[in-house]
DNA sequence: CTGAAAGCGCTTACAG
DNA sequence: CTGAAAGCGCTTACAG
């Protein structure tokens, strides 16, 4: 398509007005200071050119560019959706635009979108987990770009940090499974650093109990419903049977609790399932899932207040916000 | 954090450098312009510097704002995040970068996101569904932007669209269950235009069988895993009993079957279903999920091929881009 | 292969 | 409440 008219530019919407570019400039970005009357004549002539002002131009001239990057490992799967769907409702509420990137789940695109979103001068970057490359925190550092790192909580967070303690979950768990008796878990351990901090916590915590050390199975992350199939092979080959599956994600719960059916097994009866994530499906699945519930959404929200306290010039005298984590004890487990 | 130094531009680098700004500038954008020695002393320059170019003044002096929006309804539960994922990744490919917008499920955030987008001289938006406002039709027409509509396949597209026809899987699916025998579907049919374009052609090929018409039940849409519960307890209660269910998506199909499971029923013995997207849960679910494959991410290459091709100049001749489908026939159905 | 100069479309003190 | 002017950090013919 793309018919070549000209675009109508800032300056004839002034000269069709019968007022200088600085008025309409103010119309814009200042409207309570210019004099209802001219803003009529603006209106109209805006309306009749179908004038859309260049953002990139004003970002350039005001030192703005509205522009939040959000970088995640990937998309189709990810237990990040909730967070992002929110964060990217509340931003656009902000007039800000966001940059999404797919960092891989090794990380290994990270580099280059870092190096990306500063080029445009994104006033902010949310990262899903915290940077481990000395590097990259550093090229992070020397910017005046809000660094949001989430989902963990490191102990020296580039800039903010939003997110919960791996670790407190995988002794929670521990202590959770254990008073409700049982005595043979097996976890499901993705081979990420966080699945591992809460596979190490859950371990260190579970050796107080004198019971046998937990059995594991390691499946590449993100965990997922077709991992169940090989994973409740793995475990009803174990001896003894494990009495709890401990898994990284939901979805793999489901899928645990869907092979138990096919099976001719009933979940808790014969195994009990234990998830992480409180996704929606976890509340709907029969039987329902024992979570533990992050709210990822709320982890977005936080980080845009982050973003908006910074804009308002606001010090945080928090950087490492925890927003904590529940278990949702369900029928499962 | 935000060091408060003085960020390094173009003029610093080719200060130190002891060249030109122009050079620099080419160094970027045409290095094979540049002769190897000075090269050396430009990358010297920036590094030493820590130069990053600011791509916001780059576009707008070269009038390339290297911006391609994607717009979609939602992302927590969609069927769009394959497509999206493959273009996100595509994109970031070439240089450009996404801003992702989120209109909701009635597309009511669609007007202000286009607005976004055109004000950022967005090169490329990318939608997913076909835009039916025609003052919206209109705005996008006016631009040099490349827009792709994508899932449906338009009579008129605004510039070009790249999809599939809902009504002919309708079409397909009713000859499919016709051809294996079944006399009851009952259609579970999201309230959305495309699932409603399904339906009709449904019906309509049905009809031809002299079939008794089918049964339906409606639900909002994205159509997910937590609709099961009720649309299976509006099933079981029709008489005579449907033979199959058909869904709007494999999720509720899903959902379905774990219902079944809970009642001590099987699927398909007892009822069959089948469901719509071939997501990756269809072919690891217990029974396999009968689908309609479209390939998502197959759209999001060719989507990105639209563009890149627009951008080497080529014209584009075939407006309505096609990809089909097709019907996996697996255990459920 | 390189430089000087004009310009991309806005914003923002400054002055009135 | 409004205007004239300088400037944001780049790119790109043009000339050499």
């Amino acid at each position: 398509m793309a018919t070549k008219n000209r675009v109508p530019k800032l300056e004839d919407v002034a000269e069709r007005a019968g007022v200088s570019p600085a008025t309409v400039s103010r119309f814009y970005n200042n409207p309570a200071v210019v004099a209802p009357s001219t803003a009529e004549k603006i209106r109209k002539a805006v309306a009749e050119l179908g004038y859309v002002p260049d953002l990139i131009a004003g970002g350039l001239a005001s030192r703005r560019s509205r522009l939040v990057a959000v970088l995640v490992p990937e998309i189709a799967h990810s237990i990040f959706n909730d967070t992002i769907q929110e964060m990217v409702s509340e931003l656009s509420r902000d007039g800000l635009i966001v940059m999404l990137g797919l960092t891989g789940t090794d990380d290994s695109g990270m580099p280059k979108l870092i190096e990306a979103a500063l080029a445009r001068r994104a006033e902010g970057v949310i990262l899903s987990g915290v940077v481990a490359n000395d590097a990259l925190r550093q090229q992070l550092q020397g910017r005046n770009a809000t660094v949001i790192e989430t989902w963990g909580l490191p102990e020296k967070p580039i800039d903010v940090a939003v997110g919960f303690s791996h670790s407190a979950v995988g002794t929670d768990l521990a202590r959770f499974l254990a008073a409700r008796g049982y005595r043979r878990p097996h976890l499901v351990v993705g081979n990420g650093v966080r699945a591992r901090m809460r596979r190490d916590a859950f371990l260190r915590e579970w050796a107080q109990t004198g019971r046998r050390t937990p059995t594991q199975s390691e499946v590449d992350i993100p965990t997922h419903f077709g991992h169940a199939r090989m994973v409740w092979r793995h475990a009803m080959e174990l001896e003894p049977k494990p009495d709890v599956i401990v898994c990284g994600s939901d979805l793999l719960a489901q899928g645990l609790i869907v092979e138990a059916y096919a099976a001719g097994k009933r979940v808790p009866h014969d195994v009990a399932v234990v998830g992480f994530g409180n996704l929606s499906i976890a509340g709907e699945m029969r039987p329902t899932i024992t979570s533990v519930d992050l709210d990822g959404a709320r982890i977005g929200r936080e980080a845009v207040a982050v973003l908006r306290r910074r804009a308002a010039g606001e010090k945080i005298a928090n950087r490492v916000i925890d927003i904590g984590f529940r278990i949702i004890a369900r029928e499962s487990a």
